[in-house]
DNA sequence: CTATAATTGGATGTTGATGTCTATTATTGC
DNA sequence: GCAATAATAGACATCAACATCCAATTATAG
């Protein structure tokens, strides 16, 4: 029902939710969220473009939110990517309905008011806080460290 | 956040619900919801598959419902042409995670849930059933003889 | 049996989403 | 200024969704 890209995008931001306000490497990311690097590097393009995340170049740059976490919900990371646009006229394109949706477009409508309802209303800080056996994207929450320590791995041979 | 295919079957399942229990051919149903007359047939197909619609070859054939309006949920068709398949394990394949989701994919798969049952609770009569202004995919109800009318009609050179 | 109506299946084309690769530009530390 | 780091831009490749076309098959009416 979301695209891969949606996927990708919230993974990432995520990531950096949860380094915030600290700004992550594409690569650091693309490995912590098993996102392909260069196609998270065009996700993370559209994010910026967005103005939901600010990148930095060269040494000790990187991407990092533009608000905090408790500021960012998931709706504005969804639309920056792969909008939820509403139905506001009738798909046939008949004159007679316009605005004034039939009930089958009503209904397909309110579903995606729903969805879009629920997005606005949830923000990274809460799904960082949420209590469950899981911690988010990773097996364990000691997890988060080891990915940061690995860039610094000498050549395996 | 919906397919096109999704669009179409819904179309073309709220006119043959109309027109229930008779039968409509595929240029009919076409014709009514504005869908490219090809790529309905196969659309049509799928929902055949899976045993939403009945079609009938050779004069006075067409496709029908297999059950009656009020007995079917829009859930059956969506399910049928593009599934809504809901998260049940971890994206990322963390084996931590397993059914257990993380409170990202949770908040996903809650709102796939909520849009499932709201589609599983609606049924075709409900549609046809509904009163607003705008009546299903015509511009007004009386619309709905002229295009049945219409089959009948000569060359027009 | 024949003509006609209608679906069915397969081949093919088109477009956008997804994914990869390489060269370029900006930033930092020396 | 030079070297290392990291994002950026654009070209290219791949695949599935969307769409079209046509021949084959099946069913009905007369």
């Amino acid at each position: 029902m979301f695209s891969q890209t949606v996927e990708y995008a919230l993974r990432a931001i995520v990531h950096l939710a949860d380094n915030s306000p600290n700004p992550c490497t594409t690569e650091q990311i693309a490995k912590a969220t098993k996102v392909p690097q260069a196609y998270l590097s065009k996700v993370l393009q559209s994010l910026r473009q967005s103005n939901v995340v600010h990148s930095q170049r060269g040494i000790g740059g990187g991407i990092s939110l533009v608000k905090t976490p408790d500021e960012l919900n998931l709706l504005e990371v969804v639309n920056a990517v792969d909008p939820i646009c509403r139905i506001t006229s009738c798909p046939l394109g008949l004159k007679g309905h316009g605005t004034n949706l039939c009930p089958l477009h009503r209904k397909l409508d309110e579903a995606m008011r729903v969805t879009e309802h629920a997005f606005s209303e949830t923000t990274l800080a809460e799904i960082l806080a949420s209590s469950t056996s899981s911690y988010p994207l990773c097996n364990e929450p000691e997890d988060r460290l080891t990915i940061l320590r690995e860039p610094a791995k000498p050549p395996a041979k």
